[in-house]
DNA sequence: GCCCATATTTGATCGGCGTCAAAAACCGCT
DNA sequence: AGCGGTTTTTGACGCCGATCAAATATGGGC
């Protein structure tokens, strides 16, 4: 069932995560001010749908906890993952200056704090307070960025090749041996990188041939200079 | 050979393109003239770079005609287009507050005519101006939503799917026959739709049965309305 | 530590699309 | 209208990844 906390207290915990987003970190007292009087607080469960496609675009959100997935449907009704919401992300900003209706669906992929924006009135504090409105230009050309390198990444690399690329981006950069834990379910990482859960299995099988091993949400890279060569010679 | 012509007037087409884009469009007197004053025209031969990928971005771009690909390469040299821009699209205004470096390639597709405008000098006007950041903030979320609806229609959809949606959107809303005439060469369409040519061409065979006949660059669409639902019930 | 619901892996199969090569169509030119 | 370079189509083939089903691992609660 749902709980829904409308101006409850941030805990410090959320409050940090929400102050370290670009799209409040860069903000003056009086702006910051204005952005917390439109912004509500809500907890919500996992698989709770937070807005559907095609409903009055009202409200963006940033992620304080959990993990929120956008994604679309086909006609049979198969889901496909557009982009996985993280803490710190801020997701469907797009509204703001685009269509009136969801262009998506959200929903939590596990238990999740969210910090709500009336779009209303943030959209009339970006065109009064310029450092609100560089804050959504920043925040819009990230996700223009990360948007075009997700299609890139899809028509260009194989899902071994994707499944690397992801390890590579959460590895300290030198060389060596490394060891990294996945921050949610294998089937979110799957639906994040265009893959079937299955398809994300092989990949990693597929991987162990360059010295990457997996039990459970824990990944050991042998050597991430190798790993990273391997993503250039072959696929 | 490369062909420049920086401060050119320009013609009463191209200005009449440039004046109509979502970024000129809403502008004040004042805040044209500016934005004006940064910009210059250039005009490229067919496949001529516009810039690389890596290269210091200190400019961003708007077609007044002909098309320019964005695109990346993997290891292999093999290219994935990202987008297809057409006259009246801007480009690379995500560098405005991303990164320093241009994230893609940018390459004239045909002969084209852009209108160039300095990163650094929008960048103060936007900050200045509010109908500037206004306009930046209208074209991300454009092309924010048009990029995640490249991913989603990537995931969801088949080749033969992808390019009834393009039919679609060119045709107009009523059901019943149409006949349209595609503006570019189909292998740009194919790179557009995240296909080989041959796979494209394949697709548009394999719509024959709905209706769709294709002769040179025209393609004929029997009944509208088949082909929308023809997307509905089967791939 | 054990149990159970859930997540993940593995196997088998199949369709879709990329690639290479060759034939055909197209388009701009004269 | 005919010509020639380019684009597109068609054919053959193979690989990648989706799907379905069944086996196995995982991890949270007691």
């Amino acid at each position: 069932m749902e709980i829904m906390n409308t101006n409850m207290k941030l805990n410090s915990r959320d409050r940090a995560v929400l102050m370290r987003t670009p799209f409040l970190s860069g903000l003056s007292g009086n702006s910051l001010g204005r952005m917390f009087g439109s912004m509500t607080v809500l907890s919500l469960p996992a698989r709770k749908s937070v807005f559907r496609e095609g409903e009055d675009a009202d409200a963006f959100y940033c992620v304080l906890s959990g993990y929120v997935r956008l994604y679309r449907l086909n006609r049979e009704g198969r889901e496909a993952d557009i982009r996985i919401c993280v803490p710190g992300d801020t997701f469907a900003e797009c509204l703001l200056y685009g269509d009136k209706k969801y262009p998506f669906h959200a929903q939590t992929a596990e238990a999740a704090t969210l910090a709500r924006f009336d779009a209303q009135a943030v959209r009339e504090l970006a065109e009064q307070e310029s450092d609100v409105a560089k804050a959504v230009m920043i925040s819009l050309s990230h996700h223009l960025l990360t948007a075009m390198d997700c299609v890139a990444n899809d028509r260009l690399h194989t899902a071994p090749q994707r499944v690397a690329n992801y390890i590579l981006t959460r590895c300290p950069v030198d060389g060596g041996p490394a060891s990294i834990r996945l921050p949610f379910q294998k089937s979110l990482l799957a639906g994040m990188l265009g893959l079937a859960p299955e398809a994300l299995s092989r990949a990693f099988s597929a991987l162990r041939k360059t010295g990457v091993t997996v039990r459970g949400r824990v990944i050991q890279v042998g050597d991430v200079q190798a790993l990273r060569e391997m993503n250039v010679h072959q696929g």
